[in-house]
Order: structure tokens, then sequence, then C-alpha cells
DNA sequence: CGCAGAATTGATACATCTCAAGCTGGGTGG
DNA sequence: CCACCCAGCTTGAGATGTATCAATTCTGCG
């Protein structure tokens, strides 16, 4: 374990961030008491890898704060994001003993851990956290499904449109937003990053974020300071369906 | 509905043909008994739209025999594919009203529907249901994952490749094989369906499908009918690692 | 100041798409 | 039983979007 990888004494369950939205958010106290004693902190820098695929991996874990992401590689070096895991997100597999993906820290990062065996003794007795990560599991491949579409059908500027729709509105779902009109927020991707989501090289995704630029679709200041004037014409650009598809 | 919608007395659960591996696998006889008053079979024609995206859909249920497909379709009409269902998997997400895909029997089809409501008080209920559906969930989740690659990384000729190795996988876990050496078996998708699965257009299938006959891949009896002299050259053609990646 | 990583921009190559013209095989009606 | 028909498929020629290769230009930081 090196320096940058901190294992760290983990706050009080009452007092976390991700309380109501991650694996445990179904949890009754007990229950929780239970999950604060096979639990603990990591943290890991911007950039640092947390878990290469294949390797061992005797835990799962909630992202805490900070932003991480799953990626796949080809022999000869391409490369696919197939995940982007933000706060409350999970990540590993109870019942599989090696990780499937390379798992990294795009941002500084906090996960909280769960040593897998007794997490997984702990589901099979705890009806409630089964529950929610079915729940999660079932979002996620929506999620993955809706990437599948941008991926196979979509072009390079609605890829982009996409990508930035979708980092806009989580972070609007965080902060407060100012009705309909005009917001900002920063991208946690670098461009490579952004590549390896939305199945592009580098240099398109810089032409694109140009050319959206151009068009005034989207506003930058320095790199990774986005600001949108318009929502819907952002929303617009993507190719999706305009009313956002309710599947209640 | 249609007399080619038939819904039909369903058959005893004992004799299901996806008994074990369907959501129902880890359920007890008593468990097995409160699932059979709530299932009702139904069968489609090839070519049936068994649901559209945004309906209500009042049931949930597995594919007894044939195929059906998830697809989601864009407004100016490009469209995706984002789930293939075989014998034994899962329709439809409890605690949702509306669907979510269109989905379309591709050949002759037969699902065992559960009415959604009693469906899901049996899933609080008995941890059964839910610790499978959890599990194939986390599977197709990794299908997905998988895809996602093939779809943004992937070559046309990879892509078509990797399709074919994925069906013809399946036909062997089914059938037996002939160890190692040649096999043969029926593509259950038009030329237009390998497309939307694979993001290409279907000339573009067209032509991949005769370069790979040309250069001895794959031999074609008929549109329909492929046979592979050498299962391991197929697999160099699909651009994934040599060993299929050891999950555990 | 000046270096290094990140990003932009340009010129060209190439894979796939698009549009268009035939082919093929199985079913149907005369 | 044959001719026709039509959906599914193949093949061709040319257009186009994105990748590739190659310079620059930013930006933050030691």
């Amino acid at each position: 374990m090196s320096h940058h990888d901190l294992k760290l004494g983990a706050p009080d369950c009452g007092d976390c961030p991700i309380r109501h939205r991650a694996v445990c958010a179904r949890c009754e106290s007990d229950e929780l008491k239970r999950l604060e004693e096979i639990k603990y902190y990591r943290s890991f820098q911007a950039g640092q890898t947390v878990i290469w695929s294949g390797d061992r991996m005797d835990f799962v874990a909630s992202v805490v704060t900070g932003i991480a992401t799953l990626t796949q590689t080809m022999e000869d070096g391409r490369r696919q994001m197939v995940g982007l895991l933000l706060p409350s997100d999970f990540v590993g597999r109870p019942g599989r003993s090696a990780a499937a993906y390379d798992v990294t820290a795009t941002t500084d990062l906090v996960m909280c851990c769960f040593r897998k065996k007794p997490f997984e003794e702990l589901m099979s007795t705890t009806p409630h956290i089964a529950q929610r990560l079915l729940e999660m599991t079932l979002d996620e491949l929506d999620a993955a499904r809706e990437w599948m579409l941008l991926l196979g059908r979509k072009t390079a500027r609605e890829k982009i449109a996409s990508l930035l729709a979708i980092i806009a509105r989580r972070d609007t779902s965080l902060k407060l937003k100012s009705a309909k009109g005009a917001f900002t927020f920063d991208l946690p991707l670098t461009r490579e990053e952004m590549a390896d989501y939305l199945g592009l090289t580098l240099e398109t995704v810089s032409r694109q974020m140009s050319a959206l630029k151009r068009d005034g679709v989207i506003g930058l200041e320095g790199k990774r300071h986005i600001n949108v004037p318009n929502f819907d014409r952002l929303m617009e650009e993507t190719g999706d369906d305009s009313d956002g598809g309710m599947l209640g």
C-alpha cells in the first residue's frame, strides 16, 4: 500500500454524505451497525489506479467523494470506458473474486470499502442491502443501454452534447440551478477520457468542443470550465427525444 | 389481443425447459407454487412486436423459447439494439410501469409472464427470486459493457466476428459440440438486425460477411446457415483477448 | 523562465455510410 | 408447373465523417 492509497478510520455512517443513496440506503440502524464493523475508507489521488482488471479483489465499495472510471482495454491499446462512477455508486460484484475492469480515480477519490466475504454474508441475511443493490444495478443497466445507443448511432457532435448534458444534469441535481437558464460546471474528465467514454479520438473531441463553442451552444473558460447559456439548446444537440422519456 | 398473441394455459413448472436458469431457478417448491398462480404463457410470431417503448407494461416475463430483442429508436429512425433475449432471459423491470424499450420477437417466441403487482409482492417476501434476479442483472450488465467495447472501439470486421462468436457460443452451450473443431449454426437475425446490434449499416454487415467467407473464416449455406471450420480462427478475428477473461 | 502535459488545429488517409443497381430463393397465383 | 414477385441480400461507386499523423499553442507549475 503506497502512501497515496490511505486506509483511514471511517467516520460514522450517520454523517455520511451518501447515506441515503448508496447501497446502504435502506438499512436499519442495526444493519448499519454491522456494516460499520466491516467497513474502512480508502483514498486515492487523481490519476491513481484503484485496481487492475484481472486482479484479485477482496472488497466491494461505494464511492463517497470524487469520480472513478471503469475501462476495458484491448491488446493493441484501444480503450473504452464502460462505467463512470459518481458519489454513491457501487464498485465490485458480490460472488466474483477478480476485477473485471480497470478502476481508476479521475479526481481525488474516497471510497467506503467492505470486505467482500462478510459483505456477502450480510447480503444473504439482510434483504435491504440486496434490494437496494438490485435497484442500483437495474439503473446502471438502463444507463448502459442509453450509452449503447450513443456509441452505436450518434454522431461525434451528438456524443459530445450528450456527455455534457449528462454531467450538467448530475451537477445540477446536486447544486441548485438557475431555472431553465444559464449555468456552469466543471468537466471532471480530460479530453482523452471523454474520448474513451464516447468511442472517439481525443482530436475529434477537441474539434467538436470547438465547434459547439463556435456555434454558441457552450462557452469555455479555460479547458475545463463549461457554461451552458441555454440548456434546451444543448439538449437539441444530443439527438435525444425532447421529452426525457418518463419511465416511472 | 390478436389471434397471433395467444394466452395459453401454462404447463407445469416441473417440466419447464428454463426452470434451472430463469428468474425462478432458486425457488423452493412452495415458492414455485405461488409463481404458478400468477403466471400465464404468451406466444408471438416471428416479427411481432411484444411491446412498444413507453407503453404500459403490467407484467414481467421470462423467455421460454425463441429470441426477442430490445431496441431503442431515435426520432429520425436510427435504431440501436440494446438487448438480445434468449431462453431464460428476463424482460421487464419490477417497480416500473412503462416499457423502456421496444421488445420484438425475431423468431417465434413463447414467454412465461407474471402479473407485475403480485410478482413484486412475491419478490419482497421471497428472497430467492430477488437474489436470482440480481445475479441475472449483474450478468446482463457485464454483457452490456462488453457490448459497449464492441460498439465504441471495434472495426466492422471485428464486430461481425464477435457477434458470430457470441451466437455460436450460445448454441454450443446448448447442443453438444464437436470438440474444438468445425461446427455449424443458424443465424437468428437478419442482416438488418445484425446491423442494429452492431451499430453498422446492413450493407457493411453484408460486405464483411462476404469478406469473412472469402477469407475462409466462415462458410455460408444459404443466407442464414453458418459453419465455422475453426473456432479459434474466428476468435482471433474478434479482437478480444485470447484467454476468454476468467471472471470467477 | 521555461518546461511538460494537455489541448488545439491542420492536412491527409481511410473506414464506413449512402445511394443505386442487381441478385436470389421461396412462396403464390394463374 | 411455371412465371412472377418481393423481401432479403449482395455488390458497386462515390460521398462523408472520423481517424491518423504532425505541428503548434496553451496552461499551470517548479
